[in-house]
Formats: C-alpha cells, structure tokens, sequence
DNA sequence: CTATGGCACGGATT
DNA sequence: AATCCGTGCCATAG
C-alpha cells in the first residue's frame, strides 16, 4: 500500500523517499541521535513512553508487537520466524558447546554479561546514561545482583537520583530480565512484570509474588490459596509456571563465559542492530529483535495538531506551526517506514539463514541483495542501505556486520579452515592439495584462491606453518 | 621446481 | 558508476 515499496515509483523523489533511504542507512544509534535531535528542533514533536501495538492495541515495549507475532507464529506454525521483544528470561543459556559437529562451531561466547547488557542499554540512552549504566554493571555482584543504593552512584557520578534510577530500570528490563535486581524477589517481579507484557503469565503468579512472598519462600501454599481465595490446584499451577518460566538468577547463566579465542579479528566494535536469538524450545522459530532506536513511540503531539486546525489561517506564527508539523509527520512516517523495512529484511535473512545462525559459518546460504530485494519487492538499493552499516548478534554471542550474510566466500572459507585444521600437522597442506580436496566438497576454487582464503583466516603459508599454528594464527 | 604473494583484469554485485 | 571477488600471470624465495 505504501508508495515507496514499488521500484517504479522510484522516477520521482519525493520528500518521503529521499528521508526514509537516508534513516535506512542510520543504525540504531545514529537513528535515536537524529531523531532526538528532531525533538529538540522541532516542537510539534513528541516522544510518548508508551507504545501500543497497531493490531491488538496493547501495550508494548517495542514493536512489533510479542502477542501478535506469538499468534501470527502459532497460526503458521511452520513459520520459522518468532518476533519477540524483550526477549522471554534466558532460562538456560543451552548450546554449551557440546554438540557442534565441528569444533569451531562452538564459538565461545564473547562477551560478559555487563558488555551484553550495556549494548543493550545503549541504544535507548545517552552518553551520560550510558555512563551510569556502566557504572551499574561494574558494581554486579557473582550471581548478577546490585545490592547497592542506587543513591551511592548518584553521589559518585554527581548526576541525579532519578536518572541513576531511570537506567536501573532499563537495564534490569533488558535481556536477561531481572538482572542488577536488588534481591530474588524483586528480579522475579520484573520477570513477571515483562513477561505479563508478552501476554503469555499465568494469572496467579504476579499476585502472589507481589502480596505473598512470605508465605511462598515458607512453602507455606495453603495460605496462598486461602489469601487469594483460589483452588490449591491453581496455585500449584501457577509455581509451577513460575518455576518454569523464571530464574531467580538471570545474570548467573552468562557468568564466565570467558573471551573466546575466535579467529577473525573484527569481533567485538559492533553495536548490534538487531538481536537473534535460538528458542529455548529445540527446533522451534528463531527469535528475532530489532532495535527501533527509540524506547518509546514518536508522534506529532495531537494537541498540536488539533489546535492547528481550528486556528484561524492568518494568526501570526501559524505558518510555522503548521511547517513543523507537516515536517514532524513526515519524519515519523519515515520512521516507521524504516522500522517496517528492517523488520520485513531482518525477518528473511533470519528465515534463509537459519542453519548458519544456529551452527555455524559452514552452513551460510549464497544470497545476494538484489535476490533479496527481488523476493520482498524492494528495490535493490533499498536493501543494500538497510543492511549498510548494521551489525546483528547472533545467538552464539558474536556480533557480526549485517552483510556478512551475503558474503559469497564464507562457508568456503570455513571448509578452508576445517580442512587445513584436520590435516596432519606434520605435513602441511600446500594451497594447491587444499583446493583438490575442497573439490569433492562442491566448492571449485583456484588455488590462488585458497591462498586468499588462508590469509583472510589469518592462516601461515603452508611451508611456514609449525605443528601448533592454530595458537598463533592471527595475523 | 614448488609454493606463495603481488598486480591487474573482467565479470558480478551493489 | 563504483566496488568487490575470483583468477591468471609473473616474480621471488626456498
């Protein structure tokens, strides 16, 4: 329905188009810059906390709404995709690199917790929030907890109480929910606090967490049920939900994950744009996050609006009113658009890629841009600026440009690897035998090719290669 | 003579 | 139109 998803429009820039390639090149960072940078300018402008979903009206974190993708992914259930945001508490980080079929499947995580939640955190606050933020995370505890007085860090840092307690906030929301909470009680009521916004919690478990904690930590139920006047059944049901489906501890699965010794060296300066995550539920859809740059939903402040309107036409400083907020509606229009474009694109890929999401580099799809833009009726550029600049996390902790997932080379490039890995470490492999033996693979190389390969791996030449090169590989 | 790295060209992609 | 990628050719090192 929307004009500028038809290449055949593309003859006439108009001020939508023009604005919402430039936000498809902005990732989340830059894009919550430029758009409080709109708020300041523009006072038509405004940023309401809230967000409610278009479809259920509910109100949501961020979009796209979690109900509604739940229920449009359990109407298909086929569908590979899961939207979800926040994402359900990690109960148990599963993949400890047990089971990859090759070893250099199991990439180590490389990030701690404080780095994951920060990255977090970051793309909805400013350099002093973020700040304060890492202050916070510097103060964890072993099992994730912050058990000092929001107050200390304000006193340190010399910023507001309000505002020390405004990140807490975001940061025990963020994934994995209930983290730098001040004790088990108050991480599993923001558990359930965020879970309750999924739509998915059992009715019983927020009362009695709220109002009967006592009695719950004494396992004391029958009082539980005579409180709230509910069938011990029910009750049982609902600690049974609890203990499913919260963790007293969140932080404590992503403790010591250690710094992996991964290869390629462009790792770690990536803000993610995106989050997917593995389901917990083995073989179900992959769970999809993209940042929208905003916590919160950007308007034009209807008052504004609707005073506009009945204002006479020739009162003094009108004509501005009204430029603001044509401007203002034009950029959320953008916005949106380009919410809307990322998500229909993070989607795809995560519905191509599956396999190499979840095992590994080996199992990466050949997929262009111009494919991709083909299949979701964009135009080719349109593609290539959403996936400019973009960095995606990906389930195994690595955090990775967005357009790694149309690099042609890299599963090649990994049956590289393995090859040279698995040969005899007395006899090395010369590039030539290595592009025979990719032959049988499927993968028709030229030997010069290999040698390319080999040095993006950060491989030594054959000849130079002693029997524990893999320690000091890495140029 | 073998194994590699450098340079540059042509085709594909963006 | 600009950029990226695979390859072939040639020089160099061992």
């Amino acid at each position: 329905m929307f004009l500028t998803h038809s290449p055949e429009l593309r003859g006439q820039p108009s001020a939508h188009l023009t604005q919402t390639m430039r936000l498809l090149e902005l990732n989340t960072v830059d894009l919550a810059d430029e758009i409080t940078r709109a708020l300041e300018t523009n006072p038509a402008l405004q940023l309401v906390d809230e967000i409610r979903c278009a479809e259920c009206g509910r109100r949501v974190r961020a979009l796209p709404c979690p109900a509604c993708m739940q229920k449009r992914s359990a109407g298909a259930d086929d569908s590979p995709i899961l939207f979800l945001s926040p994402r359900l508490p990690s109960a148990s980080r599963e993949s400890d690199d047990d089971q990859g079929d090759s070893p250099l499947d199991a990439i180590p995580q490389t990030e701690s917790l404080a780095e994951h939640l920060l990255r977090q955190v970051a793309c909805a606050t400013n350099r002093l929030e973020q700040q304060v933020a890492a202050n916070i995370l510097s103060r964890l505890d072993e099992c994730g907890s912050f058990t000092e007085h929001p107050a200390e860090i304000a006193l340190t840092l010399n910023v507001p109480l309000e505002l020390v307690e405004r990140v807490l906030c975001l940061i025990q929301r963020a994934d994995p929910v209930g983290t730098a909470t001040r004790d088990v009680r108050q991480s599993l009521l923001i558990q359930v606090d965020v879970l309750s916004e999924s739509g998915s919690l059992h009715p019983l478990a927020a009362p009695i967490l709220t109002s009967y904690w006592e009695p719950l930590v004494r396992r004391n139920y029958a009082a539980i049920a005579r409180g709230l006047r509910a069938p011990l059944a029910d009750v049982k049901n609902a600690l049974r939900f609890i203990h499913r489906n919260l963790t007293p501890y969140p932080g404590r699965a992503w403790q010591d994950n250690g710094r992996g010794v991964t290869g390629s060296a462009n790792d770690v300066y990536y803000q993610p744009d995106m989050i997917i995550t593995g389901n917990p539920r083995p073989g179900g859809p992959l769970l999809v996050e993209v940042f929208t740059g905003l916590a919160g939903t950007l308007r034009v402040d209807p008052d504004i609006r609707a005073s506009l309107k009945q204002a006479a036409t020739d009162e003094p400083g009108i004509a501005n009113w009204q430029k603001s907020v044509d401007e203002g509606s034009l950029l959320v229009k953008c916005v949106q658009q380009r919410n809307h474009t990322m998500r229909r694109i993070a989607e795809i890929i995560a519905t191509r890629q599956g396999e190499f999401i979840l095992r590994g580099d080996a199992h990466l799809k050949p997929m262009t841009r111009s494919l991709l833009a083909e299949e979701l009726d964009l135009h080719e550029s349109t593609v290539s600026r959403a996936v400019a600049n973009k960095a995606v996390a990906l389930p195994n902790g690595r955090i990775v440009p967005l357009s790694m997932f149309f690099d042609r080379s890299l599963a090649v490039r990994d049956a590289v690897l393995n090859i040279i890995k698995q040969e005899p470490q007395s006899a090395p492999l010369s590039d030539t035998q290595v592009a025979i033996l990719l032959k049988p693979k499927g993968y028709h190389i030229a030997r010069r090719t290999v040698a390319k390969y080999r040095q993006m791996l950060g491989i030594l030449p054959a000849n130079l290669r002693s029997p524990n090169f893999l320690d000091n590989r890495l140029a």
